[in-house]
This record gives structure tokens, sequence and C-alpha cells, in this order.
RNA sequence: GAACCUAUAGCUCAGUUGGUUAGAGCGCUUCAUUGACAUUGAAGAGGUCAGAGGUUCGAGUCCUCUUAGGUUCACCA
């Protein structure tokens, strides 16, 4: 043995030496059979390199993998990755503008497959890095989102939400982005501050303030305080406005959302471009005629008059004001604070429009988590994140699950082109041009069902349209169209953990795994991603998917500091394995962390843990080669050490047992270097201590490592005892 | 506006159901080391555990309030 451990030379020998022996699968220990433990591995995005947050969560899973594997129960880490639908869309889609296209070049299955090549070009190198950090994840039942028999779990799955009436088609105000051409549901919608002007019109008689004069055209009424004695004499009259674009006339409502003490007490009711008003004109559909939308799916005017129309948002704002001005009816300008909900991906303001979208029916998804939680049949591990999601379930409105996108599973949702009427096609022809019209128009300008399409893009059908549900084209004998609209990344997410279950090529496996022991990711996406997984795995399996929830937290730079590239203080775990050892990566991550709470690191945790590495290997190296092996030791010495070892071993027990990662962790790190190394060793030396009590101390030790340091505990078994058929990782724990 | 989290050594953080003298890593001081390891060892300096009150035989730990920082949610035209 060298003196020092140079983790270069074992760490690849190492791993292809589980690997090779199948040591991941739980089908490699056939006596492992009480008691299963099941991760389903986050799946990270397919075509995403590995950030220090990835080595966080492997390093987590690893060792809650290891030990329980150790442990003898029926371990399986089952790994994968997410298509990440919009995230992935915009990625692709950045590169299509590099070569100056755009994905409106393309119809939706060429777009789709050249998506889907680009995944899986990339997604070889997330799984190389996952080995390198050492994931002893089973590979062999390795799961891709998108994989067919996946996503006919996902399909299952919403037709049984459409069973038991939980799924709905509603024309609801959404949160459309303009610029990324899609809904999102409530959140993926960012609130920012922004300054914007708010104007006081002068509306016939009556004065309105808004910050949207562009809207202006989309008005259904006025509304004003019920108790407001201003205007008390108005209500239930119309009033009528002279506009440098013509004379209209609106209703007056009354309306307790109103406040009297804000701007003049009366709001123009703009119900298609304002989710509050969107509220008022339901509550007073009597009263009012149906409203328009004026301004369209790309951001621009429609529906106006000629003067204002197809003009960017802002542009109209301008025009519409300057004209008023212009007629004196600007009564005031004043600047305002205010907040608005921005895209969380390219910070543009979401325009509320109306869009027919489908949607789920949350309450009675709720309810049951909100009874586990109670019951404390789920335990959160994390700080006060079980507060968190409480709040989150409590709070949550439907679910919007339509994404206008291509990459993504495609609603099984299809429509009669024969009975349906106004359905809006998108397509490309033949001849690669768009061809934007309704489906009846196109079909008598003599394009052919099929050939729409084979070019589709989009369809637009109407919310008022019937539509049956069917993961296959429903009856040959009628001419259907596919919804074009994909689910949202989160519906399909939230299956994971039986959806890969019920995918594997082992019959069994859904029945020997599911439900799972534990749900390990970052508390950034409780609400995204592990309350979704509660809701749907409950309701179609009946069962929670697992109990228990450990959140770890961001992962900072050693000054505490949240990591960016604009900053510089990003640290590349990949780089951090090649100076120090995958080991020590790991070990800097988790020691002394606690769960919900963020953990910072820097090049001297990293160092630090890397001599930890050598101490092992040296301790080691220092009994098997250089020790008189005949020492007795003194009995009292000898006793008080295998007392010790053995509270040791129980502590780091029931530590893990209990999810104190960090602190088992410091338990073994502690003990090892300050007690077995700083004292028995010594105590060897001076005849204290019998030289074959710490020998056996070194091999139980190395068990205790092994899940937090595997590779450089198992290079010291392979030395010490050259079975490469029965390593470290298959051993047994002691408690 | 609301909820949640945090406050412990110079810095970054642990501290398990309340229980002797509050710990680690890094940094600092002094010394040691030709035989496991300088990627080492020994010793040491450094803390009114944010502040105030309360519960208790006993509080870093539980309760209330205050202060500071952070995260998230909700926000009215």
């Amino acid at each position: 043995m060298d003196s020092a451990y140079n983790f270069k030379e074992y760490e690849q020998k190492i791993y292809e030496l589980w690997e090779k022996g199948n040591f991941f699968s739980p089908d490699s220990y056939p006596d492992h059979k009480d008691q299963s433990f099941c991760i389903m591995m986050p799946p990270p995005n397919a075509n995403d390199p590995l950030h220090i947050g990835h080595a966080m969560f492997i390093a987590i899973e690893d060792i809650l993998i290891r030990f329980n594997r150790m442990r003898g129960l029926d371990t399986l880490w089952l790994p994968g990755t997410d298509h990440a639908g919009i995230e992935t869309q915009f990625v692709f889609e950045k590169k299509l503008a590099k070569k100056g296209e755009s994905r409106f070049d393309y119809d939706r299955e060429t777009l789709y497959k050249m998506i889907w090549d680009y995944v899986q070009e990339n997604s070889e190198v997330a799984t190389g890095q996952m080995k390198k950090i050492g994931a002893s994840a089973d590979w062999s039942r390795f799961k891709f989102m998108l994989d067919p028999k996946v996503v006919e779990v996902v399909l299952n799955t919403f037709s049984k939400l459409h069973e038991k009436g939980l799924v709905y088609r509603s024309l609801k105000l959404v949160n459309y982005c303009t610029k990324c051409g899609t809904s999102y549901s409530e959140l993926e919608v960012e609130h920012e501050e922004k300054s914007d002007t708010l104007y006081t019109i002068q509306y016939g008689p009556l004065q309105v303030a808004t910050v949207r004069p562009e809207t202006l055209f989309g008005d259904v009424a006025l509304a004003v305080n019920p108790s407001d004695s201003r205007y008390k004499d108005f209500i239930g009259q119309n009033v009528e406005a002279d506009f440098p674009w013509g004379k209209i006339s609106l209703p007056v409502i009354s309306d307790d959302y109103v406040k009297t003490d804000f701007g003049t007490g009366v709001l123009k009711i703009t119900p298609f471009h304002d989710p509050n008003d969107y509220d008022v004109w339901q509550r007073h559909l009597n009263e009012v005629s149906k409203p328009i939308a004026v301004i369209n799916h790309l951001g621009k005017t429609t529906n106006v008059p000629e003067q204002f129309s197809n003009l960017n948002v802002n542009k109209a704002r301008e025009a519409v004001v300057l004209a008023l001005e212009e007629n004196g009816q600007i009564v005031k300008k004043e600047p305002y604070l205010h907040t608005v909900g921005t895209c969380y991906r390219c910070k543009r303001v979401i325009e509320p429009l109306p869009l027919p979208q489908f949607f789920i029916k949350v309450k009675p998804l709720v309810e049951p988590i909100l009874e586990a939680l109670d019951s404390k049949k789920l335990a959160v591990h994390g700080a006060g994140h079980d507060k968190i999601l409480k709040h989150w379930l409590q709070n949550l409105r439907d679910w919007n699950i339509s994404r206008q996108i291509v990459w993504g599973i495609r609603l099984p949702i299809w429509y009669n082109t024969e009975e349906t009427q106004n359905i809006q096609v998108v397509f490309v022809n033949k001849d690669k041009q768009t061809i934007n019209s309704l489906l009846s128009d196109a079909i008598k300008q003599g394009y052919s069902l099929e050939e729409i399409k084979s070019g589709l893009q989009s369809i637009n059908v109407p919310d008022t349209a019937e539509y049956v549900v069917s993961p296959t084209q429903p009856d040959e004998n009628v001419n259907w169209i596919q919804e074009t609209d994909t689910f949202d990344t989160w519906f399909s997410s939230a299956q994971w953990p039986f959806s890969t279950l019920l995918a594997s090529q082992e019959q069994n496996d859904f029945a020997r795994f599911y439900p799972t022991q534990v749900m390990e990711t970052g508390y950034d996406i409780l609400p995204f991603w592990v309350m979704r997984m509660l809701m749907i795995g409950k309701f179609v399996t009946g069962e929670l998917p697992f109990n228990n929830v450990y959140l770890h937290g961001l992962v900072r730079d050693q000054k505490g500091q949240k990591m960016s590239k604009s900053k510089g203080n990003v640290i590349n775990p990949l780089e951090i394995i090649e100076k120090y050892g995958a080991d020590a990566l790991r070990m800097a991550l988790v020691i002394r962390s606690t769960a919900g709470l963020d953990k910072s690191v820097g090049e001297g945790d990293f160092k630090a843990m890397r001599n930890f590495s050598n101490k092992i290997w040296n301790a080691a190296r220092f009994i098997t080669t250089a020790l008189d092996l005949n020492i007795k030791g003194q009995d009292e010495t000898n006793q008080a050490f295998i007392k010790k070892m053995s509270e040791v071993e129980a502590q780091v027990t029931q530590q893990l047992t209990n999810f104190k990662i960090g602190q088992a962790c410091e338990t073994t790190y502690e003990e090892f270097w300050h007690w077995y190394c700083d004292v028995c060793i010594e105590d060897t030396k001076q005849q204290k201590l019998s030289s074959d009590l710490l020998k056996d101390g070194l091999k139980r030790f190395l068990v205790l490592l092994h899940p937090f340091v595997p590779f450089v505990s198992e290079a010291i078994h392979q030395e010490l005892n050259q079975t490469p058929n029965q390593p470290l990782i298959a051993k047994n724990w002691p408690l």
C-alpha cells in the first residue's frame, strides 16, 4: 500500500467492480427478502450536466441506500431522467435560433423527433457523472420519463382522473407568456415589483384609475363598492363615454371587491385580461355582456379599432394614452409601484389570457394528504417544511395541466371534426408554408384531414366543444383530431414513484417496492413535485407513495452565499472529484448538514475530507503492515474498547435510521479519527489494547464508513482481503 | 400583509426526547515528529449560545415578546 491514498487509482476500478458484479441490483441479494427499501431518484433533466446540488442528493441517497442494503433489506435505488418539457424545448429552440430557425418552421412530429434525438445525445452525460460520485443505483432499471411504458401509465392516470370526474376543460384566464408561447400553472408565475404609471381616465361622468389603458376596449362594465355614497345613484345605470374612437355605453355594477379608498373608487371591469375582473364578471353574468379578448397570444392587440390594432401591449398603451390626452381625457398620471406576475423562465410580464385549458380538481386529492400529515403517517424531515406543505395543500387551486409545447406527453383528448365547429388549425403544408385557418376552410381549399394532421402544429378548439378521452384514436369510422396541448411536466413526474415500477421489465417490481420508503429531494420543489406526487400517488394507488420526505437544502459557498455564474462562485463537482476524490466531495456535502437547511462548503472542507480518506487509508496500512500482532493489552482497556465500539455502531445506526444523516456522518468521522486513531491505535502501540481487537475494530469501522466514503473503504477492503466477489458493499451491517 | 426558517468561537456550521466543564472544520498561538499518516500529533487562546421575560430542581434546547437576516406566499385597479 502506498503511503498516501491515491483516489484516482482506485475510484474507477472500484466502481467497475461493483457494477460488473451487479451489486447495485436487489436481485443479487436473494436472502434480502423480508423488507424492502426503495428510493426513487429525483430524475434530473435528461440533457443537463450535473451541478453541486445533484452531488448533494446523490450523496445523501446513496448513504441511505448503502446503509439499508448492508442491513439486509431488499434495496432498490431506481434512477432515471426527466424530459423537463418546457426547459428542454426552450434550450432546443435557442439552438434552432442560432441556425436562424424557429419551432414554427416544423410540424410537431418532426420537431418532437428532433428534440428526442438531441436529448438522447446528451443523456449519457448525466448518468456518467452520477457514477463518478459513486451512486449505487440499479442502472438496469433506468427509466426515462418519455419511455413508452411510462407514458402509458401517465395516460392511464389521466383516464382514471377523468372517470372520477376530476378533469374538466374550461375557458379561464390562464397565466400566459407571450414570449414562451405557453400557459403556466399558478406555481410557475413569479411576482416582481414594477413601477408603472397609474392613469386616471375620464370615463363619461366617472373617473377611473388604471395602469392598463390599452385594455379599455375589453371593458364590459364599471364597478363601484355598494356602500360608496358617491356613486350610489349610478349603480344599475348605464354611463356613456365619448372616446376618440367612438362612443361606448357600459353598465355600472356594484361589488364588494371594489375598494373605496383606492384610486377614484371606480373600477373598470376587463374580464378577459385581469383575473380579478374575471371573478367580478362571474358574479355579475346577468348584468353585463360577454367580454371579448383584445390581446392575443402573441401579446398584440386584436378586435380593437384599426389605428390601435396589431400593436404590442406597450405600444398600444402609448397610443391609447396619446389619443386620450389629445382628447383631454387623462385626468391624472402618477407613478405607481405594484407587483406583476412574470414568467419564471424569461422574466417577461405574464399576460392573463382567456384560453380553454384542462384542469384537475385538487380538493379531493388534497384531503387524504392533509389527513396523513395530521396523523403523522407522513413525516417531512426538514426545518418546518411540513407546515409549508400543509399551507400549500390548504390553499391549492385547480391545476392547469395544459401546455402549448410539443416536447411532452400529448393530451389523450380527441375532438370529432365532423361535429365540432370552429376548430382553428395551424399546420405546415407540403410546400412548407404555414397555414393558419379554420379547419373547415382548409378542407374547402382542398387540404385533406390527413395532410393537415401530418403537418400539424397546433389546434384551438372552442371551450364548448365535446371531447373524448382515449389513449388512442377512439373510433376508426370518425374523423378525429387530437388535442395538441401536452401535459405539464410535473403531471408526469408526479407519477414517478409508481410509473417507474409499473413500467419495469421485472413483473413484480411494483408489488415488491411500492410504496417506497423515502423521497429525498431539495426543498425548492416541495410544492411542484413532492406535493403532487403525494396527491396523485395516493389517488392512483390508494397508498402514499412514501412515508418519509427528506429535504436537503441548497449548497452555498464558503461564505454562505448562493452560488451563481455571475458571482463566479459555482463549484463544479467533477473538478472537486478530480482534485480531492469523490469520497471527499460526498463527506464535505453531508457532514453536519441538516435537513431543510442550506449547507455551505468551500475548498477547506474538501481538503479536510480528503485528509480523512487518507487517514483511513493510513490507519489500515499501519495495522496491516507495521503492527505487532502479538499484543495482548490490558483487560480494562480491552473491555472498554469492546463496549465503546458497540456503542459507536449503535449510535450511527440509530442516527441513520432516524434520518440524522449529517450527524451520523459526523459521528463516524469523529469516532474514527479522534477515538479509534488518536486513542486506540496509540493504546495498542503502548501495549494497552489488544492488537486483535484493534484489527477487528478496523473491519467494523470499514462497514460503518462505507456509506459515507464508499470508495476508500472498499479500496482498503479489497487490499486487505482480495475478494472481489465479496466486496464491502455487500457486507452485513452490524445491527 | 401573512406564513415559515435562522441567530452558538474570527469564518462556515453541528448540538438527538431539557441533564456535569457547549463541539467540529477552517483560521490563529506554542511545541513535537527519521518507523501509519506533515494529507500528522500534543497543548492552547477564542463563546453572557441575538436581547428580555417565563416554565423547570435544571434551558443553547420548551413558551411569550422584541430585534436583525433570509425564504416563500398573497396582494387593489
